[in-house]
RNA sequence: GCUCGUAUAGUGUAGUGGCCCAUCAUGAAGGACUCUCAUUCCUUCGACCCGGGUUCAAAUCCCGGUACGAGCACCA
């Protein structure tokens, strides 16, 4: 029988994948292409992602680009996407699919779903079904014969009928319990001709588009998906494509489902708005730091690796949680200090002449705690630092690494090169090792640029540095630095 | 309104009837190290939504309540 487990053990990392067989398992993460990733779609990534790591299974990237009106694709996305989602997971998805190139394959299955009579052309309105769905009543088109409903449906497909004049319905129960799942829609028409799909090829070739429900349930049957991980709002969902997979005899996926997830310093945000947003010139792009994309948590220097132990940390559970920016910057300084090399950054500067006696140059570590990085040397020719406004109305100050500094007003005198008491230590700059610079911070949806004088350096773009006593950022070049966090 | 789901420390999470006066992380406070308000290390703080029930035993099962969230789109 069962044995207990000696102790209980705290499990870590992602839970177990029910009916999971090493190297069968098939994820898949279908975003809409209608803009960038987002912060959001990284759990999607990340979850799926490193489920299919562990089980050997393979990871579908899916555009779901079924809509043209409402959402319409963005060209830009279907190359941006699979590079953000290979930057996010550590490799690139083992298949692509995108669903606009396979409209046969679900016409196909919808003519089945006709011929077969689990399915028919409902020509009532949007308006006039929902009556007969809040009164458990079935609607007049119902009944339809196969024949009739091909018929139909040819009208569909040769623009006969306009958008809006019939939809392909899912033959449910009208008396179902929960209202969501009573002859949910299948597929629909749209004007194609007024708003084409962008993807060349497609464009206009299609009147009749599937929706979600079923494009997706289709597709992951054909596709073999063997597990479906997303967020809980597409629990009906489940239901609906259950109905339907029971009526094309095919047996669902197993599924696991996520709450919703807020980030104290963001609220909510939608690709859509963040498109419209960034096309009336409110935002420089997908990576303007303000926003919470994957482009741009990446241009902040957070890194790959610290996304995916957030959002493995978070787990699958349906809880809806908000969770502050600082659980994510708590694993991205474990993963970037020790890597980070320190530069001294004076946010308002003033600048002051020494006075006494003091060596003619001094070094400091560039790392405190990896001598191999190296060090920095500061010259005193001219005599003159830079320390920070604020730290001169401290009064005496330590100049890190440096020397006791007696403050009198704007001037300064060289006290002692050892450190005789304990006056603040601060962080400072010499004349020539150092130049105008800016530092960029994004914080409450605003870009304030601080303009101060910082340490120079020859790190190329992209070094995380670890500016002292301010926190960490990312070298856009030799004299700017974006802020990432403290 | 109907339907579905969730409820453990400030935050996030472990826990599927006894090992739990509850795990781990983060956070906060204090300390060690350090010539950074960094890193690392140590200590401390802090929680099972409420009410019933089942049971020898409940955070864990059942019922009710409350709170929050989602679906009921010819969006995804």
């Amino acid at each position: 029988m069962l044995e207990k487990r000696e102790k209980k053990e705290r499990r870590v990392g992602l839970p177990e994948l029910k009916n999971a067989v090493k190297g069968k398992v098939v994820l898949r993460f279908a975003p809409n292409p209608n803009g960038s990733l987002s912060f959001g779609h990284a759990r999607g990534i990340v979850i799926n992602g490193e489920y299919a790591k562990e089980w050997d299974g393979e990871l579908i990237l899916r555009f779901d680009d079924t809509d043209t009106v409402v959402k319409p694709p963005l060209p830009q996305a279907y190359e941006d996407i699979p590079k953000e989602a290979e930057w996010l997971l550590g490799y690139a998805p083992h298949r692509i699919v995108i669903a606009s190139d396979r409209i046969p394959h679900y016409y196909e299955h919808a003519e089945q779903m006709l011929q077969e009579g689990f399915g028919y052309v409902c020509q009532c309105s949007g308006e006039a079904f929902k009556v007969f769905r809040v009164e458990k009543t079935e609607c007049p088109c119902r009944p339809n014969s196969p024949d009739h409903n091909m018929d139909l449906w040819g009208k569909m497909l040769d623009g006969t009928f306009k958008p809006g004049d019939a939809v392909v319905r899912v033959k449910t129960d009208m008396t179902l319990k929960n209202p969501a799942l009573r002859d949910w829609p299948a597929l629909r028409m749209q004007d194609t001709a007024n708003h084409p799909h962008p993807r060349p090829g497609v464009g206009s070739t299609y009147r009749v588009w599937p929706l979600l429900d079923f494009q997706s349930a289709v597709e992951d049957h054909l596709q073999g998906v063997t597990h479906i991980i997303r967020g809980k709002d597409l629990m009906d969902s489940t239901r609906k494509q259950t109905l339907l997979y029971a009526h094309f005899g095919w047996s669902y996926p197993e599924t696991m489902y996520w709450g919703r997830v807020k980030v104290h310093e963001w609220g909510g945000f939608s690709t859509s708005q963040m498109r419209r947003d960034i096309e009336a010139g409110a935002f420089t792009g997908w990576d303007d730091p303000r926003l919470p994309t994957l482009q741009a948590l990446k241009r902040r220097g957070i890194t790959s690796e610290a996304l995916r132990a957030f959002w493995v940390e978070l787990g699958v559970t349906q809880k809806d949680i908000s969770v502050p920016l600082s659980a994510l910057f708590s694993h991205n300084t474990k993963q970037i200090d020790d890597d980070a090399p320190r530069l001294a950054f004076i946010r308002t500067p003033v600048e002051v002449h020494l006075a006494g006696d003091h060596p003619a140059q001094v070094e400091v570590d560039v790392h405190p705690n990896h001598a191999s990085m190296g060090k920095r040397t500061f010259t005193f020719e001219p005599a003159t630092v830079w320390l920070e406004e604020e730290d001169m109305a401290k009064g005496n100050l330590r100049l890190k690494g440096f020397a006791d500094l007696e403050i009198e007003k704007q001037s300064a005198t060289v006290a002692s090169i050892e450190r005789s008491d304990q006056r603040p230590i601060v962080h400072w700059l010499s004349e020539t090792q150092s130049c105008e610079a800016t530092l960029i911070v994004a914080k409450d949806g605003e870009i304030v640029e601080h303009k101060g004088r910082m340490e120079r350096h020859d790190y190329p773009e992209g070094t995380m540095v670890q500016l002292e006593r301010i926190g960490y950022g990312r070298v856009l070049d030799a004299t700017t630095i974006l802020f990432s966090h403290s």
